[in-house]
Parts: C-alpha cells; sequence; structure tokens
DNA sequence: GTCTATAAGAAGATAGAC
DNA sequence: GTCTATCTTCTTATAGAC
C-alpha cells in the first residue's frame, strides 16, 4: 500500500480509538513508519487527513447501497432467501450481519470514530444515522416485506415489525463496540432475539394450515 | 449556585457538546463569568474538573438506583402499577421515560459526555452501559416479569421480551439525541412500538380484545 | 477569590538540506 | 519524499498584586 493510502488507514485506527483531537500528527507518522513532516507532502494538515477519511467513507457507503444487507449487493437474491426462511436461516443470516458489522475492520473503526465525531460535525452524525439506522431499517424492512408478503411472516406494521427485529442487534453492536469482552454473550442473545422474534411473527399454525386449503388466496 | 458547582455545569455542558480536549478551560471560566486563573482557586486542574463531574454522576446514579424508573425511585408503586397495566397506561409510561431521557438536562448532558469520551477511559464505557443498557434491562425486566406472573403479559423469555421493549427505545433514544428534530417522529414510532409489543406479548385474544376496549376508554 | 501578566510546554505546520 | 531544525500558535497552569 502506499503512504498516502497508509496515512489514512493509521489515522483511522488513531481517531477511531481515541478520537480526532487526541490524536497527534506526529503520531499518525509513527505508524506509518516515517516523521510528521514527511506527512504534510501527502497531506495539506491534519483536517485533511480527516477530511480524506470521510469522502472515502462516503464512496464506500455509496457502493455498498445501503448496509447491513445479506449478501452486500444483490438484493434481487437477498429477497428470494427471505422469500422462503426458516427459523435457523433467519438465525444464521442474523449472525452473519451482526458479526459483519462488528468485525469488519473498515466498518468497526468507522462507527467507532463517527460515535467519537459526531457532535463536532452534524454531517458526521447524519452519516452515522444513515449508515446504521435509516439505511438498515429500510432494507430491513424492505426484505422482511417480502416475507410479510409470501406468508412467513404476519404483521399489520412492517417498519415497527423491522425495528423489533433491528433495534436489538443494534443495542448488541454498541454493546460490543463498548466491551468487546461482551461478544459471546452478545452471540447467545442475538440468537435468542432471533427466535423469539420468529415466533412472535410468525403466521401461526391454524393460519397457515387454512392457507394451504386455500392455496389460490394471496393474504396481504 | 455557587462558583465551584456553576463550574462543573458550565464544563458539563461544553463537554457534552464538545468532547473534553476540545473544551478549554478559558470557556469554561468565562460562562461562568470569571478568567480562567481564578477556576484554579475552585478546582486544581482541567482534568480534577472532569473527575468531580464523573464523581458527582456516580452519586446520582446510586441515588437513583438503576436508570429508566417509572417513579423514580419508589419500584414497589412501580410494580403495583405495571401488575395492572393497560395498553394506553403502557403508552404513557413509556412516553415519560424516553421524555425524561430524552430531556433531563442533567441525564441528556451525561448521556451525551459519555458518548464522547467513552473510548477515551474504559470506566467511562462501563458508566455509560451501566446506566443505558444494563440497569435498564434490568429494572424494565423486573417489572415486566410482574406483568408476566401476574398474567397481562405471556412469555417464557422474561429477558428478550425486556430487550424487546427496551431496544427501540434506546434505539429512538441516540436517534434523537444526534438529531433533536426527529423527536416528533421518533414519539410516534414510539406509540406504535409499544402498541405492538403489548399486542405480541398480551397473554391471549381474549385479553388482547379486553385491552381495546379499554383503549378506546383512553385512560391516561 | 478575582484579576493581569507570564511562564511552560505541547502540537501543528514550515524551511530548506539531501 | 524524507529528514532535522525551527517557528508559531494555542492552551494549561502559575505568580503575585489587590
Amino acid at each position: 500500500m502506499d503512504t498516502k493510502k497508509r496515512i489514512l488507514d493509521e489515522a483511522l485506527t488513531l481517531f477511531s480509538e481515541k478520537g480526532y483531537a487526541n490524536v497527534f500528527v506526529a503520531e499518525i507518522a509513527e505508524r506509518v513508519g516515517i516523521k510528521a513532516p514527511s506527512l504534510y507532502k501527502h497531506y495539506k494538515n491534519k483536517q485533511a487527513i480527516f477530511d480524506a477519511i470521510i469522502e472515502e467513507m462516503n464512496r464506500r457507503f455509496l457502493g455498498e447501497a445501503g448496509a447491513l444487507q445479506i449478501n452486500g449487493a444483490d438484493a434481487a437474491m437477498d429477497a428470494d432467501i427471505y422469500k422462503k426462511l426458516s427459523e435457523e436461516q433467519l438465525i444464521t443470516l442474523g449472525n452473519n450481519l451482526f458479526l459483519y458489522f462488528l468485525h469488519d475492520d473498515y466498518t468497526r473503526r468507522f462507527r467507532k470514530m463517527l460515535t467519537l465525531e459526531q457532535f463536532h460535525d452534524k454531517k458526521l452524525a447524519d452519516a452515522y444515522m444513515k449508515q446504521y439506522v435509516d439505511d438498515p431499517l429500510s432494507y430491513q424492512g424492505m426484505l422482511l416485506g417480502l416475507m410479510v408478503s409470501s406468508g412467513v411472516l404476519q404483521t399489520d406494521n412492517v417498519e415497527i415489525m423491522t425495528l423489533h427485529f433491528y433495534a436489538p442487534i443494534y443495542m448488541l453492536l454498541t454493546i460490543c463496540d463498548r466491551d468487546p469482552d461482551r461478544e459471546a454473550e452478545a452471540l447467545k442473545t442475538l440468537e435468542a432475539h432471533i427466535r423469539q422474534f420468529n415466533r412472535l411473527y410468525a403466521r401461526n399454525e391454524e393460519i397457515i394450515q387454512n392457507n394451504k386449503k386455500k392455496s389460490r388466496r394471496k393474504i396481504k
């Protein structure tokens, strides 16, 4: 990796751990293996490093087209999977989702940096919300909506159902960001959450049986 | 209010808005209406101000004996209320709870400060988690458990039920902390959430019907 | 306890050699 | 592009008068 990129990488790591104000230019330089003045040949100043990180984030996040996706890119495929999801599959997907968000190096460092810098700059707060609240809710809502249409789940308010699915995941994520030691506990909770979620929203047996008899009829 | 207390108050406000490192001693002093050097007659240094804030927090939080309480102090009374809660009452309580956390000046500033400084000091991350995750879950779990015992709600996993109740509230709180303009939207979502929560966990059809009838009477 | 003046030091940024 | 040396600015903190 070239120096310019390595600076961004090390800076992101440091910013996510200590916050912008607590990271010194000399510190970033040291990690890259150069002296502070050399760094100014690559970026105009400290703020420019931060701005470049944000710019890269916007590029990546746009590329990902909404976070918390199942397959990362192929929404149509996700939709097909979701339409006929068993409980075990739902759990597996929830797990992968959670673990991706938690462990993916880039995502994790970003989330932590945005958490620390969110009140400095409204744009960062907005980016955080889009990435970790609104986009996930919107995407997951679309997928869960499909499960409702196809009759796997039942509700008259998909939006709230999605909140019930995602809010616990979000909360577990913020727990593990603060204390990585609680990951095992969080994974157990996550599984129990999804099982219970599935039980609460699954169409009950009677209706499913009925539905089989009147198989032509589609219930919204 | 005496100068010593006013320093803490203004410092907390500034720390919660900009983070410790971005607040200058002169800034705190100015808000108090004195010059920076005078401030050192009250506190040894900047860190001592921060420490005093944390100390006060621990005192207050201990005094409150677990956050997200209904009446703030009287758990027994809360328990009695919960045992026979109608849907409308559950909503009112959820609202009060949410609004208290969001608007109480002290609580709000603390939460924001802890959010900004959490990775700076493990103790602060722990304080945040205790106050906004573990204590609320534990306290709400106790109360919802009573509702299960008394037959208002039904579940075989109170812990997850509590997560389903509280995680959306927590998420809405983090949304409004970042963007106060979304409060109205959050309140609507909160109500819909609690209604759906109640429907999902209410004991059975008969009780749901009963609750719906009671709901129409709009009991505060 | 508050002030003015100022010391002490940290951190960002530049100059200029190589 | 990287270095050493240095400048500049900002911020904490102290000294000492009132």
